[in-house]
Order: C-alpha cells, then structure tokens, then sequence
DNA sequence: ACCCAGGTGGCCC
DNA sequence: GGGCCACATGGG
C-alpha cells in the first residue's frame, strides 16, 4: 500500500527529530498574547529581531491588547523597529488588537472557547494575518491542533521528497491526513522542523550530519 | 557587498 | 488563480 508509507515516514522523521533535538517547548512567550503578538512580528524575520522589538514593546508597558489599542501608531512603529518591515506591522498589529477586543473583549477564554475552524475564517480576515500565521495563532496561543506551514516545511519537505506540492494548504493537509490529530505532537513537529531548517536544511544546505539524511531523497541524488 | 530570516497584501495579466 | 513586487531591520 504505497498510501501507508507517507503516515510512516513522517512518524519516523518526527521520532528522529525529536530524539536529536529534544523537545522544543514552543513558542517562545511569556502569555498566549504575547504569542500572538510575536507570530505577526516574525512574519519573514529572524526571531532574534522579534525578540528586540517585543522587549521594546514590554519596555514601555505595551503589550496588552489594550495597550496597543491606545498607544499612538508612529510610537508603535518605532517600538517594533528592530523586526522590520515596522510601518506594516504596526498596522498588523492594530488591526489585530482591534478585532481581538472587539470581536472577545481581549479575553483569551472567550476566544478559546470558539470552534478552530470559525476562529481561523475570522483570523484570516483580519488585516496582516494570513494562513501562517492563522495557524501559529491556533496552534500556540489557542491550543487549537491544526498544523503550521513555513518555509522551512515546504523546502524541507520538498528536498526530503515528502511531496512536490508548494501550495500551502496542500502541505498542510499532507501533514494532517498522515498524522494523528495530537495537539502537542503538532506543536513539537513544526519546531522541529525549523530547529532542522536553521541547522541542517538552509537555503546552503548542509547534509554531511543532518539527522534524517537517510530519509532524504535530495540528498542521494 | 551581498544573502538570508519562523509572510502578507496589492497589483497585473 | 498564479506570478511578481514592496515591505525593512540586523546578522553572517
């Protein structure tokens, strides 16, 4: 049954993964909001840029919903400077705090206490947000298990030979039809992949010690 | 002096 | 519906 290999060989990636690089204990943040502030400051960025900017953000008191809410938009930008793209984000991010106010009065309860799938039509209205982050949201802030696509997924599971698809939802499915629905094996797997990403598969590869060399297709030729 | 990093929205055809 | 492009800082 050629259908039964995908579910055995992501099993397989992810128990080698984790046995290499132990558990990730993702994301990052100190509160759920502060996740959620952070999957709109990383979009495209090095997450040591996102730590400045969210330093600068606790600094000056700003990270509440409503403080973002009332904190004028050109102090914003030069307090999220350092993670780039900081006009856009600024404007992301109030966006963001608006509907989350709005829509569950900043209270993260309410909002967990919605369906994933309403959550993630409404994230993905919302100016700024879109599939990615949607899902690191669900994933991390919300305990919601859908699985989160990055760059680092599609290349690696392009160059392993996993699948020949770009589409992000295409890749998203790939993972959740052949795997089980665990919210906290989602979670790892995903910072797994970006640990993999950022030490073995980059844009310059570098396969001599990758972990799951034998897995990979790339890799033989 | 390049290239890269935990994407997204706006155009164009 | 797919293919470009702007967006921007900081580190290698």
């Amino acid at each position: 049954m050629p259908t039964s290999r995908p579910k055995n060989k992501l099993l397989k990636i992810y128990k080698v993964l984790f046995k290499h690089f132990g558990p990730q204990a993702w994301w990052p943040a100190e509160t759920p909001f502060e996740v959620m502030v952070g999957a709109i400051l990383t979009q495209n960025t090095n997450w040591k840029n996102v730590e400045k900017a969210i330093a600068n953000l606790k600094g000056a008191g700003g990270l509440g919903a409503k403080g973002l809410e009332r904190i004028d938009l050109r102090k914003l930008e030069s307090l999220i400077k350092p993670s780039g793209y900081y006009r856009q984000k600024a404007k992301k991010l109030k966006a963001f705090v608006r509907y989350f106010l709005k829509e569950y009065g900043g209270s993260l309860r309410k909002m967990r206490e919605v369906d994933g799938e309403k959550l993630r039509k409404e994230l993905l209205e919302v100016h700024g947000i879109g599939p990615e982050t949607a899902d690191s949201i669900l994933l991390y802030a919300l305990d919601k298990p859908t699985f989160v696509v990055d760059a680092y997924t599609k290349r690696i599971g392009n160059r392993v030979g996993l699948f020949k698809f770009s589409d992000y939802h295409e890749i998203k499915e790939f993972f959740e039809k052949n795997l089980s629905k665990e919210l906290e094996m989602y979670k790892e797997y995903h910072a797994l992949l970006v640990e993999l990403g950022k030490n073995y598969c980059k844009t310059k590869p570098e396969c001599s010690d990758c972990p799951i060399r034998r897995y990979c297709d790339w890799v033989r030729h």
